[in-house]
RNA sequence: GGGCCGUUAGCUCAGCCCGGCAGAGCACCUGACUUUUAAUCAGGGUGUCCAGGGUUCGAAUCCCUGACGGCCCA
């Protein structure tokens, strides 16, 4: 480590000189003064590395323990070498205090003039936002708090702008988004949020793993996007002169790999939807998709149950959470209801009676639902779900048996070729989980994709599922009866982390391009 | 797409009703201070009042249009 030899005053000017060449200079002008001074003392303000011997964190811990076994008084023999950005400074003329944080915790660090020597005027070129490194013992102040009495300060970032104010941090929501980084710099819970993320996706994956399934891959560019009912976003591969799409579902391609003999596959990974933005719906988000041989639909309604509330478990040490207003109860079983009876419960329609979709959107007109003659009795149904029924599904509900229409994936339900065996899972009024037994004959599906095409060229303003051949083709080869998944992370991580908007959990949500911060 | 709300110093916010020199706290700059911790003390305001029009002798303030964001509705 080299020694910093200072000679140079920092920041003084000649207050004979009227002109007063220090006012009227803005925070940023002022740091590149800093900068420069630092340059002119043959220090780098951005070296490359500084060894650490501890975290903020561990070295507070180890000072209690070893404090622990002396009397009062204890001070460390050894040096820590400590680093982290200045969050605040102190300065009491030949004496000073900064506050320095490593992400793991704030430490103090104790400046004397006596013992740093001409080091000291290095503090003059340092600013609140600049990352130090700090050498030296660890001791008690007067009023108990535990300190790094410095023999050593080196500078390893100047920064040139400063951080938000230290008492409320940065507020202005669209500043946060747009600059995340000074919401996690300033605003502690906005860490946590991610950290819980992080946490939430490891436990899914822990899960995942111990229930033997295999993780795997898919294209995230693909020649047709299928696979949900979804506007896609669409690109342009040069050297193959074709256009691609970026996926809206990972669904096909997991299923081609249960065709070709993986038993449990699943994937977390992005998938872009191009729709409206709103308090649950990002345009590029996070899907867990999970496929399961030999299972149907009730397998994975019990797989989901024990999923989510083993992961809120493991993260919360309960089953229970707090969302808004409400204490959500996670543990098994799970509510189910047919999606029949819940219209009916909701919105006193009984779908039977409504095969014409102009009658039924007469009916939801008569009920305050505004429809359109112009829409298919599949969206219309979704309709009425999405405004009368998905707002009372606070506590988690599985919704079952979907009409054929709304479902041109999964397969019929024995016994009644109007009806799938589909589930989505509602917690919060939010759609949580999507699942069915996967429709595995390739002439049903065949057909189902046509009946999709065919929506798509009469009810232009809807989004359809696709025709993908390829996936078909492969259908045909044989898939075993299979339960598949698909769970809405980015919304679970709102249950788990008593968020209302899916902004709050996803570090840089899509927002407008702008010009200028 | 519709309604409502917001946008003022680097940050957090007053000021707007009822037009009359652009404000506060933190940060920053100058000076003092060798155990402070929202340090303290003395001094200093650093601004495209979101943008563009309009009304007016005069607009951050009133009117119109637009941008961006938020909430609600669709």
């Amino acid at each position: 480590m080299a020694h910093i030899q200072l000679v140079i005053n920092c920041t003084k000017f000649n207050p004979m000189n009227d002109s007063k060449p220090e006012e009227n200079k803005s925070i940023s002008e002022a740091r590149r003064d800093k900068l420069e001074k630092i340059y002119s003392l043959g220090i780098d303000p951005y070296p490359t590395n500084f060894s650490r011997s501890h975290s903020n964190k561990d070295a507070v811990k180890l000072y209690q323990e070893r404090e622990s076994k002396h009397e009062t008084g204890y001070n460390t023999e050894e040096d820590f070498q400590l680093a982290g950005r200045i969050t605040a400074q102190r300065n009491m003329g030949k004496a000073s205090f900064l506050d320095v944080n490593d992400g793991t915790e704030r430490i103090q660090i104790f400046c004397k003039k006596d013992q740093l020597g001409d080091t000291y005027s290095l503090l003059e070129c340092l600013d609140i936002g600049d990352f130090i490194g700090v050498d030296g013992g660890l001791f008690r102040t007067k009023t108990g708090e535990i300190t790094l009495k410095a023999k050593q300060i080196i500078i390893l970032c100047k920064a040139l702008r400063g951080l938000p104010e230290k008492w409320h941090g940065i507020q202005d929501t669209e500043k946060r988004y747009r600059q995340r980084y000074l919401d996690l710099a300033t605003n502690e819970n906005i860490k946590t949020v991610f950290q819980t993320r992080s946490n939430v996706i490891s436990q899914i994956r822990r899960f995942m793993d111990q229930q033997g399934f295999l993780e795997v891959e898919t294209p995230i560019l693909v020649p047709i996007a299928a696979g949900a009912m979804a506007r896609p976003f669409s690109t342009h591969h040069n050297s193959l002169d074709q256009d691609l799409y970026l996926r809206i579902a990972t669904e096909l391609y997991l299923k081609r790999l249960i065709v070709g003999g993986f038993e449990k596959v699943y994937e977390i990974g992005r998938v872009f939807r191009n729709e409206g933005i709103d308090a649950d719906h990002n345009p590029e988000f996070t899907l867990l998709e999970s496929y399961q041989a030999y299972a149907d639909y009730n397998d994975v309604m019990t797989m989901v149950e024990n999923l989510v509330s083993t992961v809120a478990t493991e993260l919360l040490g309960s089953n229970q959470v707090i969302w808004s207003n409400h204490t959500i109860v996670l543990a098994p079983p799970w509510k189910k209801l047919p999606l029949k009876e819940a219209i009916y419960q909701f919105s006193n329609i009984n779908i039977d009676n409504y095969q014409d979709p102009n009658q039924l959107a007469k009916e939801m007109n008569n009920i305050g639902i505004e429809a359109k003659y112009s829409e298919s009795r599949g969206r219309l149904i979704d309709k009425i779900v999405s405004s009368k029924v998905e707002p009372n599904l606070i506590q988690p509900t599985f919704l079952i048996d979907y009409p054929v229409e709304m479902s041109p994936l999964a397969k019929n339900k024995p016994g009644d070729p109007a009806l799938t065996e589909r589930f989505e899972a509602f917690i919060c009024g939010m759609e949580i989980a999507n699942s069915f037994t996967e429709l595995n004959d390739p002439l049903v599906q065949r057909k189902r994709f046509v009946e999709q095409e065919e929506l798509r060229t009469h009810y232009q303003m809807e989004d359809h599922d696709r025709l993908d051949e390829d996936f078909l083709i492969a259908l045909e080869h044989g898939m075993p009866p299979t339960g598949g998944l698909g769970i809405g992370i980015d919304r679970l991580i709102m249950l788990l982390t008593n968020q209302q908007t899916i902004r709050e959990v996803v570090l840089f949500p899509q927002l407008r391009k702008v010009d200028h911060l």
